[in-house]
Formats: structure tokens, C-alpha cells, sequence
DNA sequence: GCCATGGCTAGTA
DNA sequence: GCCATGGCTAGTA
């Protein structure tokens, strides 16, 4: 596994249940800015394997961005099991539920 | 090396 | 447009 792989793993493992971090978010705390859509590969490839809280991660505005129904119903679903509100449109309060490391 | 992948995103129009 | 991977291929040794 590359380097960067394994850092974005510990960084979605790190997200504490009921809290949901950005695609960005984790890409900047792995240490890679702009590397957005390697998490969402990462995601792909190793969250059956890691176990990973995949669902914890949305996209920069706060929405759930899974386009298959099934799985988007599946991360709403855990979200709510955890205390994380979404809304009808699928978006979830940043403010309220967003990851901050440094608390 | 090249090229597709992918649930993105900052920053214009 | 960004960018790390994995898979595949041309083309050297």
C-alpha cells in the first residue's frame, strides 16, 4: 500500500462517530490538499477491506455525494444511527456535525 | 510511461 | 483542473 494511501485510512479512521469529515478535509489532513478524488478512490477500493466509517465523509458542501441510491440510503441511515441529522436533500450541517481535529 | 479512474473543489461568470 | 493509484503496453537489455 502507497503512503499516501495509508495516511488517508488513519485519517478516516480517526473521525469520531457522529461527525462526518469532507473529501478535502481528509485529503488535506493526509497531507494532500488537493487530492480529493484519491480519497474517494481510496474509499472505493479499501473501505470493505478496512472496515472504514466511509459514510462519514461527504462532500465539501456538506451532501451526501453517493449517486447509488442503495449505498446514499445506507450512509444516511448510519449518519442518523450515529446523531447526525441530514436533511431531505441529503445535506448535513457543517457547523454542527463537520470533524475538527483540533477540538 | 501512458491513461482511465473518481462519491471533488476553489474560484470564476 | 487537480492528483495518487493500478493496469496495461511499447519498447529497451
Amino acid at each position: 500500500m502507497q503512503p499516501f494511501t495509508k495516511r488517508v485510512i488513519e485519517v478516516i479512521q480517526s473521525i469520531p462517530e457522529g461527525y462526518v469529515a469532507t473529501y478535502g478535509q481528509v485529503a488535506r489532513l493526509a497531507g494532500s490538499p488537493r487530492a480529493a478524488r484519491q480519497v474517494v478512490r481510496i474509499l472505493h477500493t479499501q473501505s470493505h477491506i478496512h472496515k472504514l466509517p466511509w459514510h462519514r465523509v461527504v462532500n465539501a458542501k456538506g451532501e451526501i455525494a453517493i449517486k447509488d441510491d442503495e449505498s446514499r440510503l445506507m450512509q444516511e441511515l448510519y449518519l442518523q444511527d450515529e446523531g447526525v441529522t441530514v436533511n431531505h436533500l441529503g445535506m448535513i450541517d457543517l457547523k454542527k456535525f463537520g470533524y475538527d481535529p483540533a477540538e
